[in-house]
DNA sequence: GAGTGGTCTAGACCACGCC
DNA sequence: GCGTGGTCTAGACCACTCG
């Protein structure tokens, strides 16, 4: 019985999957478990915080743990900057800027990061292409009271996205997934046509509090994000 | 300077967030840190772990830590049973069959799972409604191979997500995110026009490696996945 | 109150990757 | 090689919570 926590792990999963602890029974406590398995307890405990942080078991003080009776799935995806992403599947990354202009934002802009009315941002809307061929639409709204410079920032060459991850290192975020119909002005560039359902990914960042960007990432038709565990 | 890691963490992130780390560079070593910071190094080690898990940095043996150069963005969901998310919202759940039947998958769920052509599966399609308004349209397919049992299991009061769950108890998963019109047999049951813009997530399910089922989640006009870190 | 997980310490050895 | 992170140990104290 090598005592990796890895090890561990996968013979306490072997355990709940083999039936031997049934989905809702308690487990033993990290010491029983520690000297069945000749190991430290902090070793059992690193197993078992691994398990619990995936959803597999539930742990409580003075309680115990327990197999979860009904698993909480998660799924964790990466987002990436496009041009990774695209290049990371071999494809030729191209950018194109196809409006850019700074004026007040709509009121659903707004309302996403808490922005009072005629509030001026930057706005840029720009394609991503993979091989030539349009991969998302990036419709990205900068707030200029935290970022004046962004109102003269130059985005012909190169995204808005890279322009930020530059200037606000490590923010707050609040990421949505939703299924929208193509609107006019974003069926043109991803070459589909009007009303096609897209996947949207929308993300709101702050920096301490303070609104910082607010982007809505059209994708192509048929894009689907995937993991596996 | 309080010992724990949490503090710890919080510290080095307030470095990194405030440019005295900025990104690209390299931070001191586990040692170091934990002298300058009076803890032990496991304590200065957890605190590390933790960043790079949520992609802040970046670790190496012998080349130690740095700040990533581009933050890869995260975004975890909690895929639950339907029912607890409704009800989790306060609504009141409700459940509808609307199909059951035994037969030949179609070839892009057999293509999904690897199944030969031909091969038997149980096909369910349900309903789940929140405060009685439809909220999921689900299209169940499992293996006949695996669970016989499901053949002739009962669907009429308990959607097949929860049978399973007592049957299956942990196994591999892939799942996808995707944007997909409403389909005609879809569009009826959530009670919206076909071809409407419709988030569907799709979830691949193996056991030990064999096939055990499918599922395409339809969630309701308007659906959004939401998460903040 | 007592038991369980949560965490910290001090020390040690190991494995991997640069040089 | 040799330095860095990865991990394990043995022991300890704490915090929470259930009975």
């Amino acid at each position: 019985m090598a005592g990796n926590w890895r090890t561990i792990r996968a013979e306490i999963l072997a355990r709940i999957t083999s039936g031997v602890w049934a989905p809702g029974t308690a487990l033993p406590g990290e010491v029983a478990l520690a000297l069945g398995f000749g190991v430290a307890r902090a070793t059992v405990n690193r197993a078992m915080r691994d398990l619990a942080e995936e959803g597999i078991i539930e742990r409580r003080r003075r309680a115990g743990s327990r197999v979860r009776p009904a698993p909480v799935r998660q799924a964790r995806f990466d987002i990436p900057l496009v041009r990774r992403d695209i290049e990371d599947r071999g494809a030729a990354y191209a950018y194109r800027l196809l409006l850019s202009a700074v004026g007040p934002a709509p009121s659903e802009v707004r309302d996403r990061l808490g922005l009072p009315e005629g509030a001026a941002m930057r706005h840029v809307l720009c394609l991503h292409l993979a091989d030539g061929r349009p991969w998302q639409a990036e419709d990205r709204w900068i707030s200029l009271s935290l970022l004046p410079e962004a109102a003269a920032a130059d985005f012909s060459a190169a995204g808005p996205n890279e322009w930020l991850v530059a200037r606000v290192p490590y923010s707050g975020v609040e990421i949505s997934i939703l299924a929208a119909p193509a609107e006019a002005h974003i069926a043109g560039p991803l070459a589909c046509a009007p009303g096609t359902a897209l996947l949207v990914v929308e993300r709101a960042t702050r920096w301490d509090g303070q609104p910082v960007t607010f982007v809505r990432l059209w994708h192509a038709p048929g894009h689907r994000m995937t993991t596996r565990y």
